[in-house]
DNA sequence: GCGATATAATTAGCTTAGCTAACTAATTGT
DNA sequence: ACAATTAGTTAGCTAAGCTAATTATATCGC
């Protein structure tokens, strides 16, 4: 391997995913929900029930920033609180029924431009994505 | 293709990519930016001088915000404003070479564990992350 | 078993980042 | 030349981030 061709690579990556991101972003103003309510939703949805702390931990904000998101969120219907049974300072945070919907809705509209493009890409193409993303995965896993 | 085949590369895409920058933003506390103005200079690094309004809806942000922003910017030297010679009413903002440099650091302590993880991979596995992120960039591209 | 210490979450109060509305100044168009 | 448009800023609001302090529960040492 060549010296600084991996990050060469990591470059690329890195600023393709910014991009994507940005502009994917576009579709989210049709979900009525702020950026970070929608994140934290999105870790509820697909990471599961967990604890204000972990909640807080995975999106990377403290506990009373994420202390507030939840209680807007569980205002609006989209996620409920439920005491831990077995540590009683705890809460359980969960997305609700309509949470999920509203997430997995956003997420439909997202997805429906970068979906078209992929279609139109030939197989070969079609194929470097799905393994660069799954190599990925795997990395991010990793740490 | 096999009906789905996109959406479902879309979907894997789309989550690699929001995990790869969770996980890189962690090193970001060390630059002592924030997120907003840290994005915004990197766009005037990497595109170049530009217009506030300009700036603005690279950021998807209104022109008021961006404007607090640059303010910010220049105030800790890492941007400047110049009044645009043809339009009175328009200003070229710029990186200064110490926002340049900042920049640079800041970006470079991201992709450090990055690249690591490349360096390790099978060169097959490299070469697929490094043509999917020239898909990627030409797919953002278009639109 | 009980006091000291530690941990989970919330509340209070501050700063930063987003917005719209209103304003100034310059440009364009008729 | 003057009306309409456009670029940017200012004012003032809400949302989202933080730290410090508080409350309630768990855990630890004795």
């Amino acid at each position: 391997m060549k010296k600084g061709e991996a990050h060469q690579i990591a470059a690329r990556v890195h600023s393709a995913a910014i991009r994507l991101l940005r502009r994917l972003r576009k579709s989210d103003a049709a979900m009525g929900l702020s950026a970070p309510k929608s994140s934290a939703l999105s870790v509820l949805v697909f990471g599961g029930p967990q604890t204000l702390k972990e909640l807080a931990a995975a999106e990377q904000v403290r506990a009373p920033t994420m202390s507030r998101l939840v209680a807007e969120l569980q205002a609006d219907g989209l996620a409920t609180k439920v005491a831990d049974a077995h540590d009683r300072r705890a809460v359980r945070i969960a997305a609700t029924s309509k949470g999920k919907a509203l997430l997995e809705a956003g997420r439909e509209r997202r997805l429906v431009a970068l979906t078209k493009q992929i279609e139109a890409l030939a197989a070969q193409e079609r194929e470097a994505l799905r393994r660069a993303a799954d190599i990925l995965v795997r990395l991010n896993a990793e740490g």
